[in-house]
RNA sequence: CGCGGGGUGGAGCAGCCUGGUAGCUCGCAAGGCUCAUAACCUUGAGGUCGUGCGUUCAAAUCGCACCCCCGCAACCA
């Protein structure tokens, strides 16, 4: 097991409020980091999340409101700051990238690569959409109109920074094919190796001069000119862990990073240039790079444009930050796209949360209630049936391999298969009330093999009670108090069913 | 055009790499039980595994060809 576990978010671009994808990378890191606090103790976990709040979108965004920039994203990061309070994240760290800190940091990596001739002056030719604000690519225009607003384009040329990928790309590949834990999941890892297979990397433009994008970090050795997007974001990884010196030497406890936990449309540049960026810097490259897939809403994509974007806040309002976090997690695969649906949402409540997790609880604490007043029997030698046994079996397995989740669940982030083992205790202990029918027992006077009955199903909900807690940390603690030590304290059932 | 992903009972998926009685969840139907949130447990119905050809004693699984769906433009996890 790791010493130190150091799990990111990307940094969320603020120009709108957050969405349920936002939530999604950020409880699943919190759920990892959780379970890593538990395993590794909580001072080895750094969970980093935070903003990104500089950029053409942003400036325009804010001026759509009135607002200056700042403002504006002050307002933004707050929302998002807001949301993860409600959804129970619990991170260490939360950085925006208009932060003193960050900027420096910025400045400092810029410093450093153009001083070792990483990043270059050039020409920058293309096509201007003046309404737009918008420059484009000649790859990705058809004819001389804007493809968004269809008017007629300008071609400029102006100087720019640009940052040598394209002398990065060998060790790169080959960086690749000898970790084959870099990117995962396996399927994305195939894809960025054929990527760079097939493709040759370019250098990439890392700034706009400042009259035309005013709104960002200046370069340091030239004021004219501000970075642009990714060299900025990126940075925030090893900004909000450390710093440089005056050697240009970083200096961090928790860098590299162990996972980068990322949504599967920004792989490209977490897998390429943020790697090709640290190795210009002489840092190491961090262990993994996991990216996740989309939620669908039914069968559309999410966007903004569609209007059928999601807030998690009415979700949460809806059905309780639990059944949000249990159900994001439990659905689908990490990894694969999601369908998105008030009806899936109570789907799963309704069965795999208050049929089976919370009646089971339920009815466990009546029986203790109806048949010891309450009071959970003392240990003691009772004769065990081979059902008993099998759970206890399972029981120990699970713990062995680490709350619930064996190593290689953790590793590949598979939260869904992860549930799926703990729901195995619950439907063997559902299914051990029906096979042992206290009921019978209780008539026939039958005590001890009451008590041994009833203290396997306590162990059991225990257990799962102790695995569920990184996923659903407020259902799993209300379980254990209402179990008590030696007295129950039952309460109101935990999952009410939606009718 | 090309690239990637996918087509398995009503829905959503696993199985395919390493060929050999087609499995899971939900839904549906019948039954059981009463500790429980009309919950829980059991059983059952329902599939030419996209199409065709081939390899093989044997193909959902391997090979070839074809058909259909999704993504590969932007905001964005």
């Amino acid at each position: 097991m790791v010493k130190k576990f150091y799990i990111t978010t990307p940094l969320y671009y603020v120009n709108a409020s957050p969405h349920i994808g936002h939530s999604y990378t950020t409880i699943a890191a919190d759920c990892l980091a959780r379970y890593m606090r538990q395993a590794i103790g909580k001072d080895n976990v750094w969970l980093l999340t935070g903003t990104d709040e500089h950029g053409q979108k942003i400036e325009r965004a804010a001026q759509a409101e009135g607002l200056n920039p700042k403002e504006f994203v002050d307002a933004t990061a707050v929302q998002f700051k807001e949301l993860w309070k409600a959804l129970n994240i619990f991170y260490n760290d939360f950085i925006r990238t208009t932060e003193e800190r960050h900027v420096k940091t910025v400045q400092r990596v810029l410093e450093i690569l153009f001083e070792k001739g990483q990043i270059y002056p050039a020409k920058y030719e293309g096509w201007y959409c003046t309404p737009c604000e918008t420059f484009w690519m000649q790859t990705q225009l058809k004819d001389l109109t804007c493809p968004d607003c269809s008017r007629s384009l300008e071609k400029i040329s102006e100087t720019n920074y640009f940052f040598r990928l394209s002398e990065h790309q060998d060790w790169l590949m080959k960086y690749i094919s000898a970790h084959p834990d870099f990117i995962k999941p396996s399927s994305r890892y195939e894809e960025m190796a054929r990527f760079l297979e097939l493709n040759k990397l370019e250098d990439l433009c890392i700034s706009r001069p400042k009259e035309r994008m005013g709104w960002g970090i200046p370069l340091p050795f030239s004021p004219d000119h501000v970075t642009y997007v990714w060299f900025d974001a990126l940075i925030n990884y090893i900004s909000a862990v450390g710093s440089f010196d005056d050697k240009g030497k970083y200096e961090s406890q928790w860098w590299p990073a162990d996972l980068h936990l990322i949504g599967k449309d920004i792989l490209r540049q977490h897998a390429v240039y943020w790697p090709i960026m640290l190795y210009a810097l002489g840092l190491e490259l961090p262990k993994t790079i996991f990216a996740h897939g989309w939620w669908m809403i039914g069968q559309d994509k999410m966007s903004k444009s569609r209007g059928n974007v999601v807030n998690p806040i009415d979700m949460v309002n809806k059905f309780g930050v639990e059944t949000y976090r249990y159900f994001l997690l439990r659905d689908v695969p990490f990894g694969l796209d999601g369908s998105f649906s008030e009806e899936s949402i109570i789907k799963r409540f309704n069965g795999d949360l208050a049929n089976d997790l919370g009646n089971l609880v339920y009815r466990t604490l009546t029986m203790i209630e109806k048949y010891f007043d309450g009071n959970i029997p003392e240990r003691g030698v009772f004769v065990k049936g081979k059902q008993a046994e099998l759970i206890e079996e399972k029981i120990n397995l699970i713990n062995k391999n680490g709350i619930g989740l064996s190593p290689s669940v953790i590793t590949d982030c598979n939260f869904s298969a992860a549930l799926k083992e703990v729901w195995e205790i619950i439907n063997m202990a559902n299914k051990y009330i029906e096979d042992t029918k206290p009921w019978n027992l209780i008539k026939e006077n039958k005590t001890d093999e009451l008590k041994g009955f009833i203290l396997v199903l306590v162990d059991a909900i225990r257990e799962v009670a102790i695995q569920i807690h990184s996923f659903m940390p407020q259902t799993s603690e209300s379980i254990i108090e209402q179990l008590g030590k030696d007295k129950i304290k039952k309460g109101k059932p935990l999952f009410p069913r939606i009718v």
